[in-house]
DNA sequence: CTGAGTGCAAACAGTTTGCATTACT
DNA sequence: AGTAATGCAAACTGTTTGCACTCAG
């Protein structure tokens, strides 16, 4: 089992949710993504592995997931919201988005974490947190 | 009538796109936005002006716009997607947005904006716009 | 045993689309 | 006159919610 299933598990227990098998398959699905996935992505892949849950649930873990700090979402507008584990350590990546694919790729950029954190102190907002997203095309579609 | 109003008219001229009634009050009225707005927010404007123009309108317009470069789509998962006119001098500013009141508003780093320059350079897609979003309090909710 | 959690289906909200009508050019 | 553009209403899509049932604590 992945660090982050491990430590989501015990921030669940810790916030008095209780351990029900529907929560714990979406958990384990996410924990073994790399990078996004959606609503829809989680539960097919609970299908295959004949795990059935339902959408609605599926909704509600992320919803949980996300208030607690455990996924991170994502909006791009493109239909669905994406979500992926968020890691504790602070540690985190951001996207890039083919405008013609809908491919969604992840990079680090301390630099650019570096920029956003100096940034973050002079604004008037307390900032909690930031997304950076780059839309352009995908090495495939461009070729 | 302002700057971007007169650009943006003479993009959609020279693509072949007619000057109707309707598009045009919308281009007006987002020519007045300083920030972000919904397209209901546009329809709202325009019918206290007396000027109803249909949602369906409103979106067909703000498409066309987008895909001509003169407006500037942002997504953050409250809901519906939010729409500024678009700077063509490359100028453009990135949002802060508080998660509990949901307001908007907007900020300018040249040294984040060096960050990104550099970044786009180092990644294999080949980038051709961003966002940036800085998420947590604002100074009233914080209060 | 008690209520948090679930699944289903219905409800919703934002956005898109089909089609008859209007109005630029 | 010809055709892009509009308005309306219906269709769609992703997400949320109400409710009876289930199961973890």
């Amino acid at each position: 089992m992945s660090d982050w299933v491990q430590r989501t598990s015990e921030t669940l227990e810790r916030a008095g949710y209780r351990a029900s098998g529907p929560r714990r398959a979406v958990v384990e699905v996410l924990g073994r993504q790399r990078c996004v996935v959606t609503a829809r992505d989680i539960a097919d892949v609970l299908r295959e592995e004949g795990r059935d849950v339902g959408l609605a649930t599926i909704y509600r873990a992320l919803d949980v997931l996300s208030r607690l700090g455990s996924v991170q979402r994502l909006d791009v507008g493109e239909g669905s919201a994406l979500y992926e584990p968020a890691h504790a350590n602070g540690e985190h990546h951001h996207h890039l988005v083919c405008d013609r694919c809908g491919d969604v790729s992840a990079f680090e950029d301390p630099q650019l974490e570096r920029a956003i954190g100096r940034l973050a102190q002079r604004v008037d907002y307390q900032v909690a947190g930031h997304d950076v997203v780059l839309r352009g095309a995908c090495p495939r579609c461009v070729a």
